[in-house]
DNA sequence: CTGTTAGCGCGTTCAT
DNA sequence: ATGAACGCGCTAACAG
């Protein structure tokens, strides 16, 4: 039992970074009984437990995570895996659940998917040589039905998975339906009579291509074809500078050939709207905008412009509920929860 | 030399979680050496190395973070540490930070500061025991200069400080002016004859203020004064409302009573924009508006909006080569960078 | 240049 | 209910 004697007189304005065997020294126990009174309480006499309590708290100790990690016990460290390029949205979800988890006490690692699958994976491995205890990941990708990674996840004590449908895998998930944000704006502009409707805004990857058929499939469902999609380059800051510039062309016509826009982003929207605005057309009158995110600013604009609101709150608290209950029961059933993203109504609608 | 057999036969298809006394064995040298190729290469023969790399190799052998921490190495761990309450831009750029830093082999944690000082210490004590090797932190507030805080700061390999100015502190800083940006906006209404501005979102924090004091010190040098402020509360999702409808009242009198608005974000020029606009007002000759961030939108927008850019891109590549080339480099020079924040002038400020 | 020894701080058997 | 001993995987201080 190797301790310095200098950390017994508490006089001294040394920071002594206590260990266990200072706490246990100081409450006349042995090492065991300290860490016991935090690994499983139940097991220890309770006059023994309040003397370790007590010695801890005279000396704040806290036990060490690493060593924690390294002999088996429990780091309190959650990964947070997000896909940040062509994604803006990433940064704020992923810091909201960083700050949520901190005040349960976990800290977080923020990491974003890389461009190839492989370094994706190491990214994983890293997780699981850092004994993260729970891992929340962004799923809109299809990599994940891979066994390799299927594999991995299953190390972790807990796994909790956003994604835009329900996955046919053994994790719990939070379910946020944009498809729906989609198919209910369609919804809307048929509803108003709208017959030239346009989509602006899809990248190229899976998602993007998916959000693109709910909206026309729900169009063609009620009789009303989609003419055109303005492309955009993933991960470009100056897409909106080719939106625009796309948009400028459908003006060498005579007319306006859209009765009714919708755009994946409010920013691609706001710019649509004062486009449209300074050409002279009306909205929602000559034709109708509406974005997606619901950004604040969105109802103070004139016109007001609806938009879909990703419930990213709800979003945040759900994930955080599904990990905290797994990492307290890693042994309960398996849960969804649905968290449909919300078509807002506002003027630009029509 | 404890080490189950299996992992000399790679036929089989286990994981073996190969350690570090696996490749010591397959190479045929102590574990040491194996440890000595990866933290001091230099130290190794040439030919001794390349067996040890040859046997990781095959083994798909990566030391160990959290052993490497709790023996004193290095842990390739950042924390990261903003203020995300009333702070619409600390998502983005502590997410690029921990993007950038990925790519150059660290992990970061990210966290925010809390409302009282003493469980902001208590992050800092986390970040310790967990064996940081180097902290971000946004220094606006002046807490760091307490002695406790600095105390504890010194005690990580590296501390890159992301200030508004040069503080008196033993670290390296990123210093990004914001109040340069708000001078300039002044100068800017002055030079262009404008004799009632307004300032629009001042919240109740020490930072707000000095922005609020750089803005009405530089007009009062130019013999303006500035009638009053619409305050804003602080990390209050109502906040536009709030802006707008003490807007609303100014309309109240005959004539609107400024020619001259500056906003603290763009989300806020927007909506006073779209407001005055309703309301007959011609932006910008009637009324100039400045926002604050530099959306991506602000340019495309009628008319386009002026703002500040923050540079963010900027700050993060300084931050990152500060910060990595402390880590590199811990007994060299305190370094300081300045990345002004630059007025981006557009229509709306005439 | 390489190997031996002794920890880092904690969890987990076993005994008692 | 408590303690002794060992190991987690690695680095540091010596030795050779």
């Amino acid at each position: 039992m190797n301790l310095n004697d200098k950390s017994t007189s508490s006089t001294t304005i040394d920071k002594p970074r206590p260990s266990i065997d200072h706490v246990a020294s100081l409450a006349n126990v042995s090492r065991v009984t300290v860490a016991r009174v935090f690994s499983s309480p139940s097991l220890v006499a309770k006059k023994t437990k309040d003397k370790v309590l007590k010695a801890s708290r005279m000396l704040k100790y806290r036990s060490n995570p690493l060593a924690r990690g390294l002999a088996g016990g429990r780091t309190n460290t959650i990964g947070v895996l997000w896909k940040f390029s062509s994604n803006p949205a990433a940064p704020e979800i992923t810091g909201k659940i960083a700050v949520q988890l901190q005040e349960k006490g976990y800290m977080s690692h923020i990491s974003s998917f890389t461009a190839d699958f492989d370094s994706t994976l190491e990214v994983l491995s890293e997780y699981a040589e850092r004994r993260i205890e729970g891992v929340v990941i962004q799923a809109v990708d299809d990599w994940l039905l891979h066994k390799e990674f299927k594999d991995l996840l299953s190390q972790f004590r807990a796994v909790v998975l956003d994604t835009d449908e329900l996955k046919p895998l053994p994790f719990d998930q939070v379910v946020r339906d944009r498809l729906g944000g989609y198919k209910d704006v369609a919804k809307h502009f048929v509803k108003c009579g709208r017959k030239r409707p346009f989509l602006i805004g899809a990248g190229g990857n899976i998602g993007d291509k998916k959000k693109c058929d709910a909206f026309v499939n729900q169009l063609q469902d009620s009789g009303l074809t989609i003419q055109q999609f303005l492309p955009v380059l993933e991960n470009n800051d100056n897409y909106l500078d080719i939106v625009l510039s796309g948009l400028e062309k459908e003006f060498s016509n005579t007319t306006f050939p859209y009765d009714a826009i919708m755009c994946m982003s409010d920013d691609i929207a706001m710019c649509v709207m004062s486009c449209l605005i300074q050409k002279g057309l009306k909205v929602p009158d000559d034709v109708a905008v509406v974005g997606f995110n619901d950004i604040l600013a969105a109802k103070h604009l004139k016109p007001s412009l609806a938009s879909v609101n990703r419930q990213t709150e709800n979003a945040v608290f759900a994930i955080e509920r599904l990990l905290i209950n797994r990492l307290e029961n890693p042994e309960g059933p398996i849960q969804h929860e649905e968290i449909p993203m919300e078509f807002v109504w506002r003027e630009s609608a029509g």
